[in-house]
This record gives C-alpha cells, sequence and structure tokens, in this order.
DNA sequence: CGACTCTCCTGGGTGC
DNA sequence: TGCACCCAGGAGAGTC
C-alpha cells in the first residue's frame, strides 16, 4: 500500500520523467478515476489538454503536478494542480507510448512532445485524479491534510500537544490525515514496535517520553523506507508496487504474525483493529492494562 | 473540534 | 469446477 515513503517516490520520478513537459491529450478510460472531479470525465480530459507541468509536490499520501495556466489565461489566484491519490494499488507509470494498454490503465496522458506517456494505474479503483485551484502552498481540497513529518512545515510540539489531546487510541490518532500525515497501516505498525508502544495505547495517556520516541520511529522508519524505495527507478519507469517495494524485507512487524520478534524472539502477535490487523510484540508492546 | 459509522472497489485466497 | 465469502485497506461524508 503506498503510504509518504512510496509516494514520494512517485513525486520524485514524475518530476524526473514528466516535469516541464506539456500534455498533448488525457484520456479517462475509466470515470471512477476522476470521481471526486466535479466536471466529470469530459472536463477532466479538457482541463488536462495543452496544460504543462510545472512541479511535483506532495504532502503525506497527495501528490500533485502544479499546472501552468490554462490557454483561456489565468483560472483563480495560484493556478491549479493535477492531485493524484495513488489508494492501495494506484501506479503512475511512464513509457513508451506505444506499448500494450494494460487493464488496470485508469487514465492515460500522452505529451506534445510525442515522448513516453503517463499511465495512471489502478486495479482497485481507490485511487483517484482531480483537477484543482491551489489555495497557498497545497490544493484546496488538501487543506484539512497534516503536515507530514519529512516537511519542514511540521511542527513536532504542535503535534504532540493535539496527540495528547485526544480520547482515543495511539494508533488511531496516527492513521488521522488531519493530525499527522503519510502514515498508513503499514508504518503505524512499525513504529509502534520501534517505540515499543502498544497500538491501544490511549493517545493522552502517554508519557512526553513515549511520545519523543514515538516521532522518532516514525521519523525513522519512513526515512528508512524512502532510502530503499527511492532506489528503485532508473530507467523510464515510474514505480510504487501495491506492497511496500524494497522495504517489504525489513518490516519488524507488519505482516509477521506468528513470526519471531526481532528484539526478544516472541512471535508477533496479530489482532483485529478498526477492520484491519495490527501487528505487534506482546512482549516489547505491552497492552494497556497489563493483559495480555 | 472530535469520535464514530458507513461506503466505495477488485482480485486473490479459502472453504464447502 | 464453481460459487459464496472474506480480506486487503484510505478517506470523505454524514451523524451526534
Amino acid at each position: 500500500m503506498p503510504e509518504l515513503p512510496e509516494v514520494e517516490t512517485v513525486r520524485a520520478g514524475l518530476e524526473r520523467f514528466v516535469v516541464g513537459r506539456v500534455v498533448a491529450e488525457a484520456r479517462v478510460l475509466h470515470p471512477r478515476a476522476v470521481r471526486r472531479d466535479p466536471a466529470g470525465p469530459p472536463g477532466f480530459a479538457a482541463a488536462m489538454a495543452g496544460r504543462r507541468f510545472q512541479r511535483a509536490e506532495r504532502r503525506g499520501k497527495y501528490l500533485w503536478l502544479a499546472l501552468d495556466d490554462a490557454p483561456a489565461g489565468p483560472g483563480q489566484q495560484g493556478g491549479q494542480a493535477l492531485l493524484a491519490h495513488l489508494g492501495m494499488s494506484g501506479q503512475m507509470l511512464v513509457g513508451e507510448p506505444g506499448r500494450p494498454l494494460s487493464p488496470h490503465v485508469r487514465a492515460r496522458f500522452t505529451f506534445a512532445d510525442g515522448g513516453p506517456d503517463l499511465r495512471f494505474t489502478d486495479q482497485r479503483t481507490f485511487g483517484h485524479l482531480m483537477c484543482v485551484p491551489l489555495a497557498g502552498a497545497v490544493p484546496a481540497p488538501i487543506a484539512h491534510i497534516a503536515p507530514d513529518p519529512l516537511e519542514p512545515a511540521f511542527d513536532p510540539g504542535a503535534f504532540a500537544a493535539r496527540l495528547l489531546r485526544r480520547r482515543t487510541e495511539v494508533k488511531r490518532a496516527l492513521l488521522d490525515q488531519s493530525l499527522i500525515s503519510g502514515i498508513g497501516n503499514i508504518y503505524a505498525d512499525e513504529a509502534l514496535w520501534r517505540a515499543r508502544l502498544h497500538w491501544a495505547r490511549p493517545a493522552g495517556g502517554l508519557t512526553s517520553g513515549e511520545v519523543s520516541r514515538l516521532l522518532e520511529a516514525v521519523h525513522d522508519v519512513l526515512t528508512e523506507a524512502l532510502k530503499a524505495g527511492g532506489t528503485s527507478f532508473d530507467s523510464l519507469y515510474v514505480n510504487v508496487n501495491g506492497e511496500s517495494g524494497y522495504f517489504e524485507r525489513s518490516l519488524r512487524a507488519y505482516g509477521r504474525a506468528g513470526q519471531p520478534c526481532g528484539r526478544c524472539a516472541t512471535p508477533i502477535r496479530r489482532d483485529a483493529f478498526m477492520n484491519r490487523s495490527s501487528y505487534s510484540c506482546p512482549r516489547c508492546q505491552p497492552r494497556p492494562g497489563g493483559a495480555h
């Protein structure tokens, strides 16, 4: 599942392979891919034609390509962007225009230079694209998304203060993109394992030392995963695999039910939480209240 | 503002 | 072999 490190890898690939180029034609192959765009497939395609991708940016799991002014002139102050969320299985693939169209391509962009095209591919169709106004630094529809831990705007003190006010489990808080962005189920479990915190610990009950440990773990796991995933493109192929890429072999908790904890060798346990799985070490991450 | 629930979607895997 | 079912989720909308 693409979380911050995978999305950042895609962003860097888009920066390298499509920024500076002018869209010749955008074609929506599955209407669901632009379901959140009020203009619908025809409006989306019309808005993209003839536009130049100026920059590739990201916040949390969202990425966007800033567009030059529409041919009709400046739309709104701050311009527009092509905003993308990869969902669970979204990929941005760049390649020779003549290659076969895979069945999961949801949108295709060709370029005025006749070079490699861009294909938004998404098996499970949870991802989406939309053409949106930029409101200051970020696209308007994601103004409510909090800064992610790897961007300068991230304020550890403000995050800690808000976290401690939450009356909910610490993992639920980590997954709340309006509190801290970029973290999904995989890196939440990995960060909690590193910080030796159980996912069900009440956020408001954490000590300041535990919050610091957690933030450091979040930062480290994202940075290390990014380092591993960031080496995965060296050709005309921008890739996010639905798995967590090269970092998958480095996972210490996620998906490792029954396998020994890397610190204490106790078998990793799997629990159901928020309609998904949570993995933790029964010894290193004691359940709140003392029960195992 | 925050906590909660519901919904969207596909394909791989499993059990009968 | 075929079918019903479960599971993997992220995030927005709606309610309280």
